[in-house]
DNA sequence: GTTCCGCAATACTTCTGACGTATCGTCGGG
DNA sequence: CCCGACGATACGTCAGAAGTATTGCGGAAC
């Protein structure tokens, strides 16, 4: 059975007339006569009463012309829905964030995302940054946010570029003697319990850290440990000790805490978007031309990574390639 | 765009492979390669991406595939329907009937028709025998159950067969006169204030009482009327009079009420039930055979109406016509 | 770097089957 | 009783789907 039967059927029921409906096809009366007749011998069923009066569909007839309708509006619906997803205006964005993220740039660009794309579903899941890069290299992302470039076997198939840059922020009890001052120098925090993000969730800002005391008699050894930032300031603002995190902590303001820039200015790893070189999705290109124009604050770094992969972002969705040449376009 | 296309390009993603995809469907593999060309051309959009590993659905691909997989769902999904229809097991009977029916025989019969065909959705309205016969010749019902032989133009191309008979009975208050009597003589009602159904309707069973008094002085002149049995019963427990209906009317029994039978016994317009003559739906032979078998105690009168009406009850149920022939079946 | 192999695309032929023209059979209406 | 309308049948034609043979390309092995 082929989809011809049923718009031959759909339109002799329409007409009720066989020369009609095969003139509104574009063909004579007796292919039609066939179409129809092989199309019941294959159903096994009159489909149709023919009467002096008029063509009329039987009970049979009537739930296959439901079906057929049916049938012809998904096969009309597969074109339309191919094409809404070769333009990254359908499907889904599985996506892998660190909660900091949250504070900037993401959500700016999640809701731009969203309302220029409003079809396309958004699986957001926080996790830490190897977890990320993990899941993206296993498939079960198509873009993971987080601090730091990928290690790890697999790491080469991605794309990593910077989107935003903050550096570090002390956040301290409103009863801690730091509490009032605006900036608190490296040197005295080496005396202080300090709570931050662990090592294993955040490496890159673990191994910074670490760096930036020296190796000998690190505060780190003795420093609280959080997973989040809510947390990070909900133990400074216990007293438990000075918690440290990215600028962007700031928007979280809280009456009970205090925060405070950290002299000299650290500057920490940046926030970084990673995503498979491989990736062809038109959803996923549709989304770096968001994060492109969004994250202009971190500098030409961004353009210049994408530049280096156009099939992940010119291809599929530039207007130059609006002409779609699949094989044999000549 | 042809149902091939999709088969192909459902074989092609399962197989990730032409040549053997094209050995699935039982063809070589450049008329595969042709084919998903020509549906990528049609479509506007790559739906494969060709690999050395294998062979891969685009983004756009796989939301063409989701909609081809419901598409040709729909298609075998109309060939079964259609024979499901064909063979009276879907589709809907729309039905009329007179309150009175609904203490027999319609609950045994509706019962066992709706367990026999599941999926065939009964409407049921109740309503008069003059508006059930309207509609019925209308369109607007499939099956009509009533009291007496359907009038009026177009009732010529109805068929009626009795399915129940009834004598008359009557209830009246447990603290009327009559209360505790096995019976009452037609004579004894002439003095009362009778309970009956309207006369439009009911012409029926209306005209048949008329004829029973004689037409001087009759109570039904002083009669309350009500157009279910229900009412009736409540209207004699009331006191208003003496309620007179079918015998079935006892399965309504209740503690304020007495039912006594009327001597001489006093036989009603049969139930009746009538269905257009040109109706060929297999729900209706469907329905017809179930009432054919569950009315038998009306004598031979069933099955000798429907048996002049083969094209109603045989064509399409019987299994002798299991072979479907449609044209051109030799 | 070169060769080889697997696979899809291309070239070209074959043949099925969908379509068109002409005609017939049948059923109602005048 | 004839006529007209309509669907079915008969048959020739041609588009296009499938088959065979071959080429082109990319990755892997040597």
């Amino acid at each position: 059975m082929e989809a011809r039967h049923l718009r031959y059927a759909l339109a002799l029921a329409e007409h009720q007339h066989f020369g009609r409906a095969a003139a509104s096809l574009g063909i004579a009366q007796p292919p039609l006569s066939a179409q129809i007749a092989a199309l019941e011998r294959e159903v096994g069923e009159r489909l149709f009463d023919r009467t002096s009066r008029g063509v009329f569909p039987t009970a049979a007839g009537t739930a296959f012309l439901d079906r057929a309708r049916r049938a012809l509006a998904e096969m009309s619906g597969a074109v339309t829905d191919a094409g809404r997803a070769a333009r990254g205006e359908s499907g889904r964005l599985r996506m892998g964030f660190i909660g900091s993220a949250l504070l900037a740039p993401l959500p700016g660009v999640l809701g731009r995302f969203q309302r220029s794309r409003p079809d396309v579903r958004l699986d957001l899941r926080e996790m830490g940054s190897p977890d990320g890069v993990a899941a993206l290299i296993a498939g079960e992302l198509d873009v993971a946010v987080g601090r730091g470039a990928p290690r790890g076997a697999g790491a080469e198939g991605l794309v990593t570029a910077p989107i935003g840059a903050d550096h570090l922020i002390a956040v301290v009890a409103s009863t801690h003697p730091f509490a009032g001052r605006a900036e608190v120098g490296l040197d005295q925090l080496v005396t202080e319990t300090l709570v931050v993000a662990p090592g294993d969730q955040e490496p890159a800002v673990s191994s910074w850290l670490r760096s930036l005391f020296g190796s000998a008699s690190s505060p780190l050894d003795r420093a609280a440990s959080a997973r989040d930032i809510h947390t990070i300031i909900g133990l400074a603002a216990c007293g438990v000790g000075v918690g440290l995190g990215p600028d962007r902590m700031r928007l979280l303001r809280r009456d009970d805490v205090w925060f405070c820039d950290v002299t000299p200015q650290v500057r920490l790893p940046d926030l970084q978007l990673s995503f498979r070189a491989a990736d062809r999705s038109p959803v996923l290109a549709a989304f770096l031309d968001v994060v492109r124009a969004n994250c202009r604050e971190v500098g030409s770094r961004l353009d210049e990574v994408l530049a280096r992969h156009p099939a992940a972002c010119s291809e599929g969705v530039s207007p130059a390639a609006a002409v779609p040449s699949p094989a044999g376009a000549r």
